[in-house]
DNA sequence: ATGAAAGCGCTAACAT
DNA sequence: ATGTTAGCGCTTTCAT
């Protein structure tokens, strides 16, 4: 049995008025009470969130947002696909943004191209929001929109100019450099990438990761292979891969194209890790469930999400301020049963080959 | 170059009366163009249009909101998992919500207990939202609340009243139904469950569409695995299960714990699917790239979401006209190589074990 | 087919 | 510490 008042239906939903009235103050002192501002005694704030709850008032949301100018919404462009990637960091978006009291907007765009997300900007501006986040835009073209709040772009350099622009990586450099290092510090020659689609920002910073642990280690840069993030799109770069017996590891840019990539490997013949190594990218847990279980990099969604948004919400709240500085993300290699030392040189002059 | 005025920064954003202005209209005029009202001339129309473009003018959603009482808003209490089928089933909503003309609102609840549930729909009713979405919500406990819009209850039915409850089903009755059908179909001579975790509304449905296929041949049903949903899950199952040597067939409630539990299973020496075939759900394509690939069941996650959202619109946009008749999304068996017929009895009489 | 006036429910600025 | 007044930018009457 909750106590409270039952509404008959249809009977119109309270408005600040009348809790001003029922709890005999005025309704400038119920704004005051529910919007946390001094100078109310502690009685009156007292008589004011009882009167709240036995009428069960809810604030009018729009009203305070006509009146105050802020609607206290955030809203979010996201990228089109139901990946794990993709949905931990709306998840970790949505965490953190309701943590920093703001409501959410999302529009997805399903490709990701510049008109989709100008579209996206246009709608949620008009819908009303305080901030905008755009989670990893597409790098072609351009996008010119009057905005006129603050814009933060979650792993990916600013796509178009606001009011104020921010920026947190969700550190793909620094993991990809790791991932290609660890296959390195194995004993490779070399690494091949398996990169994903071309203009995400993404695929592009996974690259530079993967080319600077080369080019420290004075190793040679095999050719790039190109996926779409699909297990399938990683199969069919297998295929290619398999024939060329001189490949001995290879760092995917997303778990699933090194799963498909996997599967392609071991039906030509070739046994992963034992002639060919394969790092994911991203730290699905489900892939330590299957054999191989796939050794790959854990990306800090959550983090970075929450470092975002409190920047975001900074810039929102105090927009004179210098921001506080981003913290870097820690890196971390999950290291399972994928990769292992390259194979010892196919028959020949050292020695014969060992069982 | 996009044609177009070059707004100065800090110029105030412009207003429907300035459009008028410039257009020669009355503030009405523009309100009835921006609306597609009725009783316009083509020529106000077209002036109204050009003046709106060249202002660089958005309609402000608040002040809308506050004077016709509607918001345009939908919105979405989520499950808040990274799953595939969550993150499907919520694309899905936006995509549908998007198509409507509706805004999108999303809370996330961490558990999905009554109590968040109740929290996010407050919290979501207070934004303003003129119809909420519950998707899949858990069974247990109560919710009181007053809530005067249509809420679609998306995969369970409905978990607490309102003006106007609408249901949609995921079909993951017979999807479940189809899944054991198929084992049984083999040859097997029963199916083992491993559902998710009581209290969801999906693992309940689950159950009781494994339960309809097993009592309709007459099958024995053996007790039930409860699982998480993650695939840590299914491994420990997995490993309860490799000790009875009766099991050759199980059906999992979802493709990751399907995924967990082969791996446990060919840990402890039991081979897939020769010694016993495993089933999921949900289909992520993902799985087809695995050893073995999984024989699965997919969920018609967008069809659900479309079909659910044609129904709240209606709901919310015709209040009195019946609601147009819901109809059954197909049910799809995805057949992999997970699943095959049981293996020749142990031993014994009938005659020495092949190869 | 178009316009003028009123007001949605709140907060801002300025009282007191 | 509290109240009063005047809008926020739109849509709704109801005229014309």
């Amino acid at each position: 049995m909750t106590p409270g008042v039952e509404h008959v239906a249809g009977s119109p939903a309270p408005r600040s008025a009348d809790v001003a009235k029922l709890a005999g103050v005025s309704r400038k002192t119920v704004s005051r009470v529910l919007n946390n501002e001094p100078y109310v005694s502690d009685e009156a704030r007292e008589r004011v969130l009882a009167a709240t709850e036995e009428l069960g008032y809810r604030l009018n949301h729009a009203a305070r947002a006509l009146a105050s100018g802020r609607t206290r919404s955030i809203g979010v462009v996201a990228l089109g696909t139901a990946g794990y990637g993709t949905a931990s960091l709306l998840m970790g978006i949505e965490q953190a943004v309701r943590n920093a009291g703001y409501a959410l907007r999302v529009i997805n765009t399903p490709d990701g191209a510049p008109k989709s997300i100008a579209g996206a900007v246009e709608s949620l501006l008009e819908q009303g929001v305080d901030g905008l986040v755009v989670s990893e835009p597409i790098v072609e073209g351009d996008v010119a929109l009057r905005i006129d709040v603050p814009v933060l772009f979650l792993g990916a350099p600013p796509a178009f100019t606001a009011t104020r622009t921010l920026t947190v990586g969700v550190g793909a450099h620094p993991l990809a450099r790791a991932a290609t290092e660890h296959l390195l510090d194995l004993g490779h020659t070399t690494v091949h990438h398996l990169a994903g689609p071309r203009h995400w920002y993404a695929t592009k910073d996974r690259i530079e990761g993967w080319r600077a642990a080369l080019t420290e280690r004075g190793a040679y840069e095999p050719p790039l292979l190109n996926g779409d993030w699909s297990a399938a799109s990683g199969y069919a770069a297998g295929r290619a891969l398999a024939a060329d017996r001189s490949v001995t590891a290879v760092f995917a840019a997303g778990d699933e194209m090194a799963i498909g990539l996997i599967h392609a490997l071991r039906e030509a013949g070739r046994r992963v890790p034992d002639d060919i190594s394969v790092v994911g990218f991203d730290g699905n847990p489900v892939f330590a469930y299957v054999s191989p279980p796939l050794t790959t990099v854990r990306q800090p969604f959550d983090a970075a999400a929450e470092e975002g948004i409190r920047l975001l919400v900074h810039a929102i709240e105090e927009p004179d301020t210098a921001l506080p500085p981003a913290s870097d993300p820690p890196v971390e290699l999950v290291v399972r049963g994928s990769t292992a030392p390259p194979p010892p040189p196919p028959s020949g002059l050292a020695r014969p080959a060992a069982t």
